[in-house]
RNA sequence: GCUCGUGUAGCUCAGUGGUAGAGCACUCCCUUGGUAAGGGAGAGGUCGUCGGUUCAAUCCCGACCACGAGCUCCA
C-alpha cells in the first residue's frame, strides 16, 4: 500500500502500517517526535492502522495545537489512572475505582468515576503530581483491536464499561489503549508516550453527573480538567476565567444594586432596584418605540387564566411538570400563566376578523411564571418569574413571509443595538422520535420550511436542531453565551399553525368564507430578566451612557460650590437626563474614584472657575477629561446622546 | 430534583468547644480640597434556621432553608 505526504509524494509501507510506521520511513528524528497525524483530514494517532491511499500528515511538537484533541484525551487517560494510584495509595484494592466517560472538551477534558469515598477538591493538587510522575515516567501508549468477548472480560467488575461495551454498534472496531498498568476502553486517538504531553493541565472542579446523563441512573463523580500546549495559554485561561468571574452578572447585580433576589420573597424571583429598574424600562422603551413603528398594538392580560384555557392551549398536559400547580378558587382552577399566547389568542378570537384587518399584532410586556427546577435556577438567566418582550402575529398566509421577515429585522436591529455579536442562530425542529408535538405533519413541514426559507434569505448562519421546537411549531432562537460559557436562549420567533387551530380563530376572507389566519410568536429580548444578565456581562457593567442607571454625577469641589452644582444638576434634569449632586463630606478624588467604582459615565466637576463661567469640567470613563465646557452646550449634548441611544 | 461545596456586620472576608474580628460602606467631628481613597471617633452581628451531643456550640453531629458548580430541561 502507500500514502500520499502533503509535499505530494507517495510513501510506500506495508500492508497494516502506522503513522508511526510512516514517520520512520521518513526519517528517524521524525518517528522520535512525531505525536499524531492528520489522516484525510482527521485526526489519529501513531498506532492506528493507515487506510491505503491516504493523505498523511505527521504531527510533531510544532503542531501542538492542531493535535490538541488528541493530547487532552491522553492526559485525560492520564488523570484517570492518577486518580487509580490515589485510591490505591490509600489502601482501596484494584477495582474500586470505576469509570464513566471521559471524552475531551472544550479546552480540557473530564472523566466520571464511581469512587469509594468521594473525591475532594482539596485532592485535586495530589492527583495533578500524580498526573506529573505519570508524564515524567513517559509511559509508552499501546493500542489493541480485541473482541466483543475480550473487552468484557478486560473490565469484569466494572458494570459501566460492560454497558457500554454492549452499547456498541455491531461495525464498531472495540479498541482499547494502555499505558503501563492501566488500560481504558476508548477509541483513541493518542499520543504515542506520556513524555511528549504538555505539562500545563490544572484540575479545575469535581462535580455530580448522572451515568448516562440521565437521573435515573446513579449520580458518578464528574472531574474537570482543562490542559493547553504551553504554561502561557493555560495562564490565559484562568485570567479569562478570573475575568469572567469579574463580569458575573449576579456579582455585577449586587455591587451595582441593579437586581435582589430575596429567599424570603421567593427563589428565581427576582426582584429590580431602582438602578436595575431604570435599564430594564429603557429596554421596553427602546422596544415599544420600534413595535409602535412597525404597526403593533399593545395589549395587557392578567398573570393567571383558568385551567380550562390552557387545557385548550394544549400547555397544561404538555408543560405540567414545569408550571406552578394550580390554584383551586370557587370549585375552579388557576394557573399562573406560563405562557401569554392563550390569552393573545382569546383577545384576537373577541371579535370577528376581516382579512383586511391583517395582520393583527398584539404586544405585551407579560410577566410569566415557570415552575423550573431548583438546581436550575441561576441569577437572572434561569428563574421562575419572568417577563417576556412577547407578542403575537395572526396573519394570513399570504402574509406570513413579510411578518417573518419584519421580526427577524427587529431581532437583528436588537442584537446590533446592543452589540450583540457572539450569537448563534438555531433552528429548532421536531425531534421525529418524539410524541410531545401537537399538530398535523403537513403545517409542521410547511413551518419548518417556511423559516429555514426565511433565514437562508436573509443570509444568517444558522444550524438545524431537532427536538428543539416548540410542542406547537418550530421556532428559530437566538443564542448567546454567558461568561462561563453557558448558552442561553434569548429572542426566539416561532410560526404556529396549530394554537390557531386549537382555538378555533378565524377571519373572513376576500371570498366571504372563514379562514385560518396563522400564528408568529416572538420575543426579541426572550426574557427581560435573562436578558438583562448576559447585557450585564456583556458590557461588564459598564451601561452604555442612555442605558447607565446613573448617567452623571456633579461634584463639587468645595462646599461653596454646592449651589452651583444643584444648578448643574436641575439644567441636565431639565433635558431628562439622570443625575445628581454629590454632595457628601469627602474630597473631591474620593468622590471621583466613587463614581468610577460605580461605573457613572459623566462626573461633572465643578469648581471656582466654572461656577464663575457657568462652566464644568467633564471627565468621562474612558474617554478622558475636558475642561471649561459650557454647561448649556452639554445639556445639549448630553440630550442628543440619550435620544440617539448612543454610547 | 439529584451529587458535591458554601452560608460569620450592608459588602468582601479572617477566626475560635468558654457567647466574635478586619477592611470598605454607614453616622458624627475635624478638614474645604482641582481629576481613582484626607484624618479621627462611633454605631452595627440570636455567627442561615431548627434540633442533637456537651458543664458549655458560631465551631462537632443531623435535618431543613438559601446560594454556587455540574447532570437533565428551557425564555
Amino acid at each position: 500500500m502507500h500514502v500520499v505526504l502533503p509535499d505530494g509524494k507517495q510513501l510506500d509501507l506495508p500492508q497494516g502500517a502506522t503513522a508511526r510506521d510512516a514517520a520512520a520511513a521518513i526519517g528517524p528524528r521524525l518517528a522520535q517526535d512525531a505525536l499524531g497525524a492528520r489522516v484525510d483530514g482527521l485526526l489519529h494517532d501513531l498506532l492506528t492502522p493507515l487506510p491505503d491511499g491516504a493523505q498523511v500528515s505527521i504531527l510533531t511538537k510544532r503542531n501542538l495545537a492542531d493535535a490538541a484533541e488528541l493530547w487532552r484525551h491522553t492526559l485525560g487517560h492520564v488523570m484517570s489512572q492518577a486518580v487509580g494510584e490515589y485510591y490505591r495509595a490509600r489502601g482501596y484494592p484494584e477495582g474500586s475505582v470505576k469509570r464513566g466517560v471521559g471524552p475531551v472538551i472544550e479546552n480540557g477534558f473530564y472523566q466520571d468515576f464511581d469512587l469509594p469515598v468521594p473525591l475532594k477538591e482539596e485532592d485535586l493538587p495530589e492527583i495533578e503530581k500524580i498526573m506529573h510522575d505519570i508524564l515524567a515516567r513517559d509511559l509508552e501508549l499501546s493500542r489493541r483491536e480485541v473482541s466483543r468477548d475480550e473487552a468484557l472480560a478486560q473490565f469484569p467488575a466494572d458494570p459501566f464499561k460492560q454497558e457500554l461495551i454492549r452499547d456498541l454498534p455491531e461495525d464498531v472496531t472495540v479498541t482499547l489503549y494502555s499505558q503501563g498498568d492501566y488500560t481504558d476502553l476508548c477509541r483513541g486517538p493518542h499520543a504515542p508516550r506520556t513524555g511528549v504531553l504538555p505539562k500545563a493541565f490544572k484540575l479545575m472542579s469535581t462535580s455530580g453527573a448522572y451515568w448516562r446523563g440521565s437521573e435515573k441512573n446513579p449520580m458518578l463523580q464528574r472531574v474537570y480538567g482543562v490542559a493547553f500546549a504551553t504554561q502561557k495559554e493555560l495562564d490565559e485561561h484562568l485570567h479569562q476565567l478570573e475575568e469572567a468571574r469579574r463580569r458575573d452578572h449576579r456579582k455585577l447585580g449586587k455591587e451595582l444594586e441593579l437586581f435582589l433576589l430575596d429567599p424570603l420573597v421567593g427563589k428565581g424571583l427576582p426582584m429590580w432596584l431602582p438602578n436595575g429598574t431604570v435599564v430594564r424600562e429603557e429596554l421596553v422603551r427602546f422596544l415599544r418605540e420600534q413595535q409602535v413603528a412597525r404597526g403593533y398594538q399593545g395589549v395587557i392580560t392578567p398573570n393567571i387564566g383558568n385551567l380550562e384555557l390552557y387545557k385548550t392551549s394544549g400547555h397544561y398536559p404538555y408543560y405540567s411538570d414545569s408550571q406552578f400547580t394550580p390554584i383551586e378558587v370557587d370549585e375552579e382552577q388557576y394557573m399562573l400563566k406560563p405562557m401569554n399566547c392563550p390569552h393573545h389568542v382569546r383577545i384576537y378570537a373577541s371579535k370577528p376578523r376581516s382579512y383586511r384587518d391583517l395582520p393583527v399584532r398584539l404586544a405585551e410586556f407579560g410577566t410569566v411564571y415557570r415552575y423550573e427546577m431548583s438546581g436550575e435556577l441561576n441569577g437572572l438567566t434561569r428563574v421562575r418569574g419572568f417577563t417576556q418582550d412577547d407578542a403575537h402575529i395572526f396573519c394570513r398566509p399570504d402574509q406570513l413571509k413579510a411578518e417573518f421577515l419584519d421580526v427577524l429585522d427587529l431581532t437583528v436591529l436588537v442584537l446590533r443595538t446592543f452589540d450583540l455579536k457572539d450569537v448563534r442562530f438555531r433552528v429548532g425542529v421536531r425531534d421525529p422520535e418524539s410524541d410531545k408535538y401537537v399538530g398535523d405533519e403537513a403545517n409542521w413541514e410547511l413551518a419548518e420550511k417556511q423559516i429555514i426559507e426565511a433565514v437562508t434569505e436573509v443570509g444568517l448562519p444558522f444550524t438545524i436542531e431537532p427536538g428543539d421546537a416548540a410542542f406547537y411549531g418550530p421556532k428559530l432562537d437566538f443564542v448567546v453565551r454567558d461568561v462561563i460559557g453557558r448558552e442561553w436562549q434569548l429572542g426566539t420567533i416561532q410560526v404556529d399553525y396549530n394554537l390557531p387551530e386549537r382555538f378555533g380563530l378565524t377571519y373572513v376572507g376576500e371570498d366571504g368564507q372563514e379562514h385560518r389566519p396563522i400564528m408568529i410568536h416572538r420575543a426579541p429580548f426572550g426574557s427581560l430578566e435573562r436578558f438583562m444578565g448576559i447585557l450585564i456581562e456583556h458590557y461588564a457593567g459598564d451601561f452604555p451612557f442612555w442605558l447607565a442607571p446613573q448617567q452623571a454625577v456633579v461634584i463639587p469641589i468645595s462646599d461653596r460650590h454646592l449651589d452651583y452644582a444643584h444648578e448643574v444638576e436641575r439644567t441636565l434634569r431639565a433635558q431628562g437626563l439622570r443625575v445628581s449632586v454629590d454632595a457628601g463630606s469627602d474630597r473631591m478624588n474620593a468622590k471621583i474614584r466613587a463614581a468610577e467604582l460605580r461605573k457613572v459615565p459623566a462626573m461633572l466637576i465643578v469648581g471656582d472657575k466654572e461656577a464663575e463661567g457657568r462652566e464644568v469640567s467633564v471627565r468621562e470613563r474612558g474617554r478622558g477629561e475636558r475642561k471649561g465646557v459650557a454647561l448649556d452646550g452639554l445639556a445639549g449634548e448630553y440630550a442628543a446622546r440619550n435620544a440617539n441611544r448612543e454610547n
